[in-house]
DNA sequence: GTCTATAGGTTGATAGAC
DNA sequence: GTCTATCAACCTATAGAC
């Protein structure tokens, strides 16, 4: 009751130590990034870290808390903001949107939450899968809504399309440029090739045709 | 002249060390995959490795780049098994087939690749990063094939379009189980979306009639 | 809360016998 | 070609002074 997050003093280096570790996971991944490494990046020596945290493998799990927690709530905010008579489809995007947007600029934490993946122990990895794959139910759901409204053809799996599709965001990091297009763009595009296709709707629909006649 | 590779008592072995030292950076990553481990796992000392590798950056670098290569040449032989005749798009999809195949088949080679990007010492990341832009240039004619022939509508960022999609193939080891779809169908349902979209042509339609109404 | 000092373990790499 | 033995550097984590 007494201690908001982030006030005390305690709260705060403790913040920057997260900030330095996430960088630090971020650049090097985790088992190349030293605690010395992180220390001195948050302006204190290695050992002073134990008081905030128990073991690198804590710093490690905490970053990554923030790091799913931080997407989720992007993904839904940019929902919500939607107002209620969004369809689903609207939705999809807008999730994107702000999943992207997270991953591109506060990239720190995302990054290296995806990074650490397969390089954390088993202990924390595991724990960390059962969060994420909580996430992923999110993202299910919004793919189930949009089918049941008739808008994706009964031909599409709709756990690999939303796998391919976050696969998409995921990797997003590994070739953004700020210069080139801002995340909003990069989502719109997405949900765009998504829902309609990069085809022009004559050439897609005479391609249908062609087919047709091939067949017969 | 007188070694064909692989033909050598030298060679063989060499090979063997290769692929135990992929599975273990597919596994743990660069820096948490000791030298030790690897040796174990080709059942032989730590030491005798420096007999075939200078270093253990060497030796990521030739996981690296059998890497990249078996993906491009996964790639480039599913297009030309297409024959002449083919469109870019069919082309593209080609190229997702044998990509996707070799990084869900071939796994460790592919995936440690992908996962020791940001792991290894800068020497060698700087050198690598060329191969892989190189690969990016192959898939970036291919698009621009697919746009010179109007098969692209022109509001789509290419570069971008590109990459999202690469990253979709690139996720799919993080995510692939055997007893699912096969790569060849998930290359299928990736290329399906990309070219037409997911919605149904009467909902698409309808869809940008609303939006044409709402506008005007 | 943060420091210094250090224990205890692992790592990449080398040298030399076989 | 492979082994054993070993070095120097580095790591996480702990203990105790302040």
């Amino acid at each position: 009751m007494s201690e908001e997050p982030g006030n005390t003093k305690s709260e705060r280096t403790r913040l920057r130590v997260l900030h330095a570790a996430a960088k630090a996971f971020r650049q090097n991944g985790y088992a190349a990034s030293s605690l010395r490494d992180i220390a001195d990046s948050a302006d204190m020596q290695a050992g002073s870290l134990y008081y905030h945290f128990d073991s690198k493998e804590a710093l490690a799990e905490a970053v990554m808390d923030a790091g799913v927690l931080g997407a989720r709530h992007a993904a839904t905010a940019e929902i919500e903001a939607l107002g209620p008579n969004a369809n689903p489809l609207e939705k999809i995007e807008a999730a994107f949107r702000g999943h992207l947007g997270y991953l591109l600029d506060e990239a720190d934490f995302a990054v290296a939450t995806l990074r650490m993946l397969h390089q954390t122990p088993d202990a924390i990895r595991l724990r960390h899968l059962r969060k994420q794959r909580a996430f992923g139910r999110f993202y299910a759901q919004l793919f189930e809504e949009a089918r049941s409204a008739g808008l994706v053809r009964p031909e599409f799996d709709l756990s690999a399309l939303r796998m391919l599709l976050l696969g998409a965001l995921n990797w997003s990091p590994e070739w953004f440029h700020e210069d080139r297009l801002p995340p909003e763009e990069l989502a719109r595009q997405l949900s765009r090739m998504m829902q309609h296709g990069v085809m022009p709707a004559n050439v897609a629909t005479f391609g249908r045709r062609q087919r047709k006649e091939r067949a017969s």
